[in-house]
DNA sequence: CTCCCTTGTGCACGTTTGTGCATAGTGCTT
DNA sequence: AAGCACTATGCACAAACGTGCACAAGGGAG
């Protein structure tokens, strides 16, 4: 954009937001008229100039929040949605909340990994720019499957995130899952591999949804061919209740020996575990079963989760965590 | 405030700023006018579960902002306003900015000394409100004159700032300046003093305009009845160009043997620059030989001053600091 | 129980803001 | 130099918003 029309941005930004001028009055202070105003802020908005956020109280007492806080260890915040909104709806306003969200959480040198899916799609969506310096978005798991190479969905989901944070996209050209465990193997000691691996080991923040096998909408994984009939089976018969990036775990959280994780292309639930901010978005309450599971396995420091799902998850609370 | 009108208000303001809802959609989801979504939106911005920042990216280039933060090696925050504007106006919205600019530095467990004045008591006028813990508010300098104890005055300052952070206040029932030095230094033994003396060794944030000897509206300081002629006098012929907390300083930032500082509350220079972050707000050219001074001394880390001030700043570049 | 005071609500109105459209400006190509 | 494509601007209208006012609900005091 045009550096002169950026700082005007900022100048009618400061009077508007600062000092609580009205567009026509800024208007004059700019020779310029009241729509471009408006036009204006509207391109600091979108350009992350001004930054709006919603600082909860965490003294917010015996509400949701504070509760699944203190249960889970989590930092959450629930998005006040209507129960009765349908599922799409739903998600995209849980996408657009977290979008808003994650903005603040963003720096520069951030070594971002990205997950796909449903979920990060619609989130992709409603991400508002903020500029940063070398920061990198990094895929979590690779996306390929059966019938597609996966790479125009999940590449459109790491584009909007890199061009919203200004950052180097470095995608992960490997199917979901590969059929034999020893390819993996292979291929995990290719050095175009090993680059990505390494800049997942470096990872300061990660963004990902749950898949949850009982979904209604089933995740992508689960239906979209990704998987065939034996695994499905062998996911049913060994207790999985859901994923995250493709890796799969039980309700207790644990994932030791499920064979199919050996062909997976996402990051061992241990692994995962040692990047310091993990954020984890969540709407719809099928997503229930996969997302205690999530928990239950520590994945998460952040939640982000719709206010329906949020009474769900405390509505088990009884409930020791392992009884998924 | 209704514990249930918070969390009310703390929805509206998910489904409003995040999630890009509305007033009328909010209201129906709340089930309630659109007028009361309107003020639960009010009340939240206005008690700090809002918070707007604009944030300027640095690399802004060979603009007054880069140009004075290089030259000086501050943290700058130019407020536009047009030249033509009277005193009063720029003022107001210098303050207004300033305030607002000031929010997202205040944090808890802070301890924040407050200088008072014109500038200092408009700025009070316009804090946004934000809660924070365990905070401290406390005088740096005494604000009793000949005529009155300037309680009041400076303590509505004071008063304001802790209401808005939610902090303590510690006033410094002292006048600004004591006729005898003597006097000073046995005051500054007692315990009572002593205390407030404590916390301000230990601020975290300091906040203050600048006096000069020249404005054309001078500042309270030089008009109110705080020194008589022969002290004036004295200022006048030790090259003085202003003070910060009534503590005077020279055009090369120097204050050895300006004698009047013997007599006055506020704080020594050096150990105003002891505090991490000092807030220096200034709003009027005619202030700016006192302004070149107060830089010339490293008294800020920040400074918030009007865009006509910011232009004469830099207009003077060419000249070395030290010959005001 | 009644009165009065405080607090919050919705309505109606005027103000402020967003946006489709026609136009003017700008820079690039041929 | 002319033509073209693209972008930014202002206008006019519609949508969204803030606020004074009248009224209702609740809660003490007498």
């Amino acid at each position: 954009m045009d550096p002169s029309r950026h700082s005007e941005a900022l100048r009618a930004a400061q009077m508007y937001y600062l000092q609580d001028l009205t567009m026509d009055a800024i208007a004059r202070e700019l020779r310029t008229s009241r729509s471009t105003v408006s036009r204006l802020l509207s391109s600091a908005r979108e350009s992350g100039l001004v930054q709006i956020q919603i600082r909860n109280p965490l003294d917010t007492g015996p509400e949701l929040e504070g509760r699944i806080r203190q249960r889970y260890g989590v930092d959450v915040h629930v998005v006040p949605v209507l129960e009765t909104l349908n599922d799409a709806e739903t998600l995209d306003r849980v996408a657009m909340q977290a979008a808003r969200t994650i903005g603040p959480v963003v720096d520069s040198n951030a070594i971002i990994g990205v997950a796909w899916g449903s979920t990060l799609s619609a989130v992709s969506r409603h991400l508002t720019r903020k500029i940063t310096h070398d920061s990198v978005i990094v895929q979590l798991n690779g996306a390929g499957n059966m019938h597609t190479t996966g790479i125009t969905y999940a590449s459109d989901i790491m584009r909007r995130f890199g061009s919203a944070y200004g950052a180097r996209v470095e995608q992960f050209p490997v199917p979901a899952f590969f059929d034999h465990a020893a390819t993996k193997t292979a291929m995990w000691n290719e050095r175009s591999v090993q680059r990505i691996l390494e800049l997942q080991a470096k990872m300061s923040i990660a963004i990902f949804g749950v898949g949850s096998v009982d979904a209604d909408y089933p995740s992508h994984v689960y239906a979209g061919g990704y998987l065939d009939e034996m695994d499905l089976n062998i996911l049913a018969t060994s207790d999985v209740v859901g994923d995250v990036a493709t890796v799969f775990f039980r309700g207790d959280g644990s994932s030791d020996g499920i064979i199919l994780n050996e062909r997976s292309t996402g990051p061992a639930l241990a692994e995962l575990r040692q990047v310091r901010r993990r954020i984890c978005v969540v709407s719809g309450v099928s997503k229930i079963k996969g997302l205690r599971g999530a928990l239950a396995a520590g994945l998460a420091t952040d939640l982000i989760l719709d206010e329906a799902t949020a009474r769900r998850l405390v509505d088990y609370e009884g409930l020791p965590a392992a009884n998924g």
